[in-house]
DNA sequence: CTTGACACAGAACAGACGTTCGGTTATCAT
DNA sequence: ATGATAACCGAACGTCTGTTCTGTGTCAAG
């Protein structure tokens, strides 16, 4: 039998509220009596109403009766102004960037690869539309403060103040490499983020291609280290 | 009779994307059929199928068959599932951890300091409602790859399992600092995210304090680094 | 004039859906 | 023991809903 909790939600309560948020979210639109009960473990369309009645006189959700998938979290509105980023692919000090045909906007591409950046962690002036991510791969960037597993978003652009931080590509090295860039009397210097690590420099007569801007750094830290 | 539109959108193709909107910005579920019928003047069922297929053609909504209400828009989703973060304070090596009230929910803050992070980025089943993000302060971090100015997000914990990065306050260093944790023996671990540094050891008698999990870090590249 | 594509109406159908009701079991205070 | 109550289940009912089919009028091309 079920354990009764004497105040509060019970583990019931608890998982239809999670699974009308996440059923949402990836639908768009609310799920029906029976698909809740199906994904909550209630055999029965009753019981399931009656946790909704509960639910609702708690003031949780909202139902319209009578109207399929009328349900709804109640409270304020969590959905905030987003951009999807599109993944373009991974980053490596071995590997090429990922060319960027110029002018194409990504944002035509289904679900599967893309980051979602709320505008407000974004420049005012910032449209976004030309916006790319790249995973990074490998130990390679660590002078950069960045990590095997992180996020860059990158503004495409050829060329770059001093003191932003640039995604380039490096013919003399063949290297793909993220660095504070400064532009000297007949040098460029390429500053790593982490002030204990020293400058490369190479001379203007050298080739260097500037892909891209780093706008943000994103690390997520889902997985444990293993070591 | 209705004037022909020879190529593009005609007025009811429109008028149903409008009310699509508008109609999931007040009741936040898609509205059926029928109901789309009444409101762009349309008596037959059987004609609003007949947009909504040209409509899905053109690649303009999206629709799941048979069930009922599941009509979307489709395109770059702007409005997406966030989660609004507070802002607690500063970390720094020196400076104490925000101290955190039990049970507190932090989503009561008025939009004055608060960090907004797309639900997508954290992992699935993290409610969020206990996170809390704090805005690193001085180069201390930087053994853990974290730079002056990022924005540190954190789950609030007293013990972790190994492998996850926390936050720790160290009694015998007065220190504050963000490391990798490792039960061993009879000590514990603290492992800097950077591999080319050496683990901090702390014996189990001594004291050691886990604030909380790192569960993201955020670093905006917005303003030029200054050197 | 015929043909065919297009825009539309109406009706009918089957399945999805919310609601309701009778019944069962376990817990707890009386 | 007894009754009240909360937590369930299964079935039945009626309606909501998406789908499909037949038919009608318009218009342009052949």
């Amino acid at each position: 039998m079920m354990v009764r909790k004497s105040k509060g939600l019970g583990e019931r309560h608890q998982r239809i509220l999670e699974f009308l948020q996440e059923y949402q979210r990836e639908n768009r639109y609310p799920p029906s009596i029976r698909e809740i009960g199906v994904k909550t473990g209630i055999s029965s369309t009753s019981v399931v109403n009656y946790y909704l009645d509960q639910l609702e006189k708690r003031g949780l959700i909202e139902r319209d009766r009578r109207i399929s998938r009328g349900v709804r979290l109640s409270g304020p509105n969590t959905a905030a102004d987003t951009l999807r980023v599109p993944m373009l692919g991974p980053i490596a000090a071995g590997l090429p960037l990922p060319e960027l045909e110029a002018g194409v906007t990504y944002m035509t591409d289904n679900e599967s690869n893309a980051v979602e950046i709320a505008r407000s962690l974004l420049p005012a002036k910032e449209k976004g539309d030309t916006l790319f991510a790249l995973e990074v791969k490998g130990d390679s960037m660590i002078d950069a403060m960045i990590n095997d597993g992180d996020i860059v978003v990158i503004k495409p652009a050829t060329d770059a103040r001093n003191g932003e931080m640039v995604a380039v590509w490096l013919p003399r090295d063949n290297e793909a490499t993220l660095k504070y860039f400064f532009k000297e009397k007949d040098r460029y210097r390429l500053q790593p983020a982490n002030p204990t690590m020293k400058p490369i420099f190479i001379k203007k007569t050298e080739p260097l291609e500037i892909k891209g801007k780093v706008v943000m750094v994103i690390r997520k830290m889902d997985k444990p280290l293993a070591v």
